[in-house]
DNA sequence: TTGGCAAAAATCGTATGCAATCTTTTTTGG
DNA sequence: CCAAAAAAGATTGCATACGATTTTTGCCAA
């Protein structure tokens, strides 16, 4: 089981339906199994989901509210392609909230809390072992997860909403604009933090994730490329 | 209170009318017009603004993602009814948040910016000066846009939409717990941070607000009260 | 009067239909 | 043969309809 899951369960269980194809949409969107720019028609989701338009629509809208699907007016919803300028914006917005979250983590973290830090280590561990596209994506999922626990254990609930959807804006521009090197270091300064966790140097955590959100944002491509003008024209 | 107190405006230009509906609805929280807990049905809203329960529903969804409505499965939405633990959220996140978004601001502040922030400063001192509900609601108001004002300067569209639900969510709670005293005093701040902001010196105008924040929280009276328990029994 | 139960009313969740808008294809004029 | 106009097709925006669920009302007995 992975992060994403247990947090969203709770929800999804006996909720919405158009929450549960949003959680499934967003978790494809994430995954990369849905490109960016790829069309969402209302009408193919909810034969895909055995809904009506009415509950694919709302689930689609719910998305275009965390920024992971752009909706034009009477055109229809598309996944979301991030500028690099949304890109810079959104490592910007992580370096303003996640070492606070992880300050505040570090003063309410238990010894369960590190086992199951463990836990996603070595998972992200076995993800970066493999080869293959498939594990690729994992290893995007599963280094957002790593994020998305430590949101989970700062006891805001505000924030934690904040960081899912900084997490998966991430995982769109990582996908669109990595430059793929970085994936081992990743890791390697997850477990460090970890480490500074378990030694409860709520400092020290912060100063690591600020240093790992610059690490993560370097290892983009954010020049300015063939021009957006020219991506959206392509409807890219 | 009942949601007829509402004005509606036939102006549904290019925009959405779920989005229309979803502003003046904000307004109405946010001013205190609709009370915590106000029932918000579907087809009242629906009537009100002369569209059908589909787009009424719409809007009513968008609040509930910004946590100024709460709806509940086939008993329908309501005001928001933020708890004292809800309220220190919201304010621990402005804590986390705001400071940074007053430095980037301040690096890209421009003299206009300065005529809009003086402009607003005489429209709190305005409504400060009158006596009256009507005058305290638009007094809350005025001073949530200050702080809209600040965000929109930092050039990052992704905090200034958090700060745009903090704020709503403030006002909610500020309305709920707040103390009434300290209004005059957060005008002073605010010119304060003007100042601050005209100067130039960025580090300043972040202490300035984090403490500015402090005190808005300071003012409210946070502690648990006849149980939550009750209060959410009887649906207020 | 109070409590409990069943019917009625209100409200929500969802599907579907129609008009408006956008996209693609076909037709027409040069 | 190509460009522009027109028609056809697809998709969204919105309203409405109907079953499901909740709340209210009315009634009777304790």
């Amino acid at each position: 089981m992975n992060i994403t899951d247990q947090i969203y369960s709770a929800d999804s269980a006996n909720q919405d339906r158009a929450q549960a194809i949003r959680d499934n949409l967003r978790d494809a969107i994430v995954d990369r199994r849905l490109a960016p720019g790829t069309k969402l028609s209302e009408g193919e989701v909810g034969t895909l989901f055995n809904v009506s338009r009415t509950v694919a629509r709302a689930a689609l809208q719910m998305l275009s509210f965390e920024g992971l699907v752009r909706t034009e007016r009477n055109r229809g919803a598309f996944v979301a392609n991030p500028s690099t300028e949304e890109a810079r914006q959104v490592f910007a917005s992580r370096r303003l909230i996640e070492p606070g979250i992880a300050t505040a983590a570090c003063e309410r973290v238990t010894a369960a809390d590190i086992v199951a830090f463990r836990a996603q280590l070595d998972e992200e561990g076995r993800f970066i072992a493999e080869r293959g596209p498939r594990a690729r994506r994992s290893e995007i999922k599963a280094s957002g997860d790593f994020h998305l626990l430590l949101a989970s254990l700062a006891g805001n609930a505000i924030l934690q909403r904040f960081m899912e959807e900084l997490v998966a804006r991430s995982s769109l521009v990582i996908a669109l604009y990595g430059r793929s090197g970085v994936s081992a270091c990743g890791h390697s300064e997850h477990t460090g933090i970890v480490g500074a966790l378990e030694s409860g140097d709520s400092g020290l955590v912060s100063r690591l994730m600020l240093h790992h959100i610059d690490h993560i944002e370097a290892d983009l491509d954010l020049r300015v490329r063939a021009g957006p003008a020219l991506r959206e024209a392509l409807n890219f």
